[in-house]
DNA sequence: GGCATTACGCTACGAGTCGTAGCGAAAGCT
DNA sequence: AGCTTTCGCTACGACTCGTAGCGTAATGCC
């Protein structure tokens, strides 16, 4: 997980063996007691490694937590359903199905809250997890414009402000049905806010 | 808090200025310490009670955050701008606002994630804090239909998914610009993000 | 093969927090 | 008065934390 690229390249190595075992642990200790009762003395038992080993690799239970939660959003892709507004409900259906398991509703929100006093972990959060969903963002909205359903954005800094925009209301608004309303983002409420995104409220049936 | 409106009313009664000296208490920790550092006792050494008196009123610190984080809410309101988008706008501001501030950031995303494994929790969060944002929702909705902006909602089961439906878009957009991308939900991204709801996508210019 | 280097498992430890119990005193009501 | 409930205080066992120290295992370099 933490590029170890170039330095250090004798004695015994890390086993990464190990590393797989203990983020699988993390999810299962996740789902079974949840980010509050969760601790590394119990995730190291269920990995069968020694309590140090898992201080060794990771500062502590945010960070640690973060890379298992990251590794969920791995299956995110964009397929090519021949329109945006099939684009845009397929992939926020992939995305309200992972957030429904109960390792990533118990952890993720955990790890924000987290990050709002620790900007190292914020930036971990941004490449380990957000970057992966914004690459989403930016593919469809590319292959809506060569399409032809969304104008071209000539100017570089608006286009990029409107990328971050679309991102913050698509998963924000999946996150909040999920986790704060508690409903299910199920295939109707998919339906109804691609709806809304692309047509917006005013032009409502 | 907790109403005990009718029963016990016999003996000595609690006292109402312990319980805004240990609300306030808790967002001045929740301040200086974040949710994680944060303990029942130092809460209880700053409110000047003792920690006993704090258990005897909370079940625990989630409770006890939930409770002292919805009173930021209190402030929110919808005044009348004369437009929809001027309403939005006014009140999706104000939600930010609060949202920038380190006690609702803190300890608002720690509670919700908690809230994902108790399901008291949880509505103890609906009751105390998204009810009163939903209700500004309500609010504007209705005034925005008597002045011709939206059109009427006959059925009243779509009615009320409709409005789950923008609620989660709005408070989830702008919590997730807020904690999640870190960024500030400033005068510039409200407006864009204004547009974005009612015109959507592909109108945008 | 031998050597340096790093990772591993294990044990033990001080520090800190948790939530509760027990007590005497205080503050209301009737 | 007497009754009832809350308050402040102290103390407690149980638990988790994160680290230190040690001997052992696994690799690269000579």
């Amino acid at each position: 997980m933490q590029s170890r690229t170039p330095a250090s390249r004798t004695g015994r190595p890390r086993s990464a063996a190990a590393d797989t075992a203990i983020l699988a642990a993390t999810r299962e200790a996740l789902v079974e007691l949840g980010w509050s009762k969760l601790t590394l003395g119990d995730v190291a038992t269920r990995a069968g490694v020694a309590k140090t080993t898992l201080y060794r690799r990771w500062a502590g239970k945010p960070e640690l937590v973060c890379d298992a939660v990251a590794e969920l959003f791995d299956e995110l892709e964009l397929p090519d359903r021949g329109s945006l507004a099939a684009d845009i409900e397929g992939v926020v259906l992939q995305f309200a199905a992972i957030l429904a398991r109960p390792e990533a509703k118990s952890g993720l929100m955990a790890v924000v809250a987290e990050s709002t006093r620790d900007d190292a972990l914020r930036e971990r959060i941004r490449t380990s997890i957000v970057e992966r969903q914004m690459r989403l963002v930016l593919q469809g909205r590319a292959r809506a414009q060569s399409r032809g359903e969304l104008p071209p954005e000539p100017d570089p800094e608006e286009s990029a402000r409107t990328v971050d925009l679309i991102f913050d209301v698509v998963a924000g608004a999946v996150v909040h049905r999920t986790l704060v309303s508690g409903k299910p983002a199920d295939e109707e409420w998919v339906r109804d806010f691609t709806r809304v995104l692309l047509l917006g409220l005013t032009s409502s049936a």
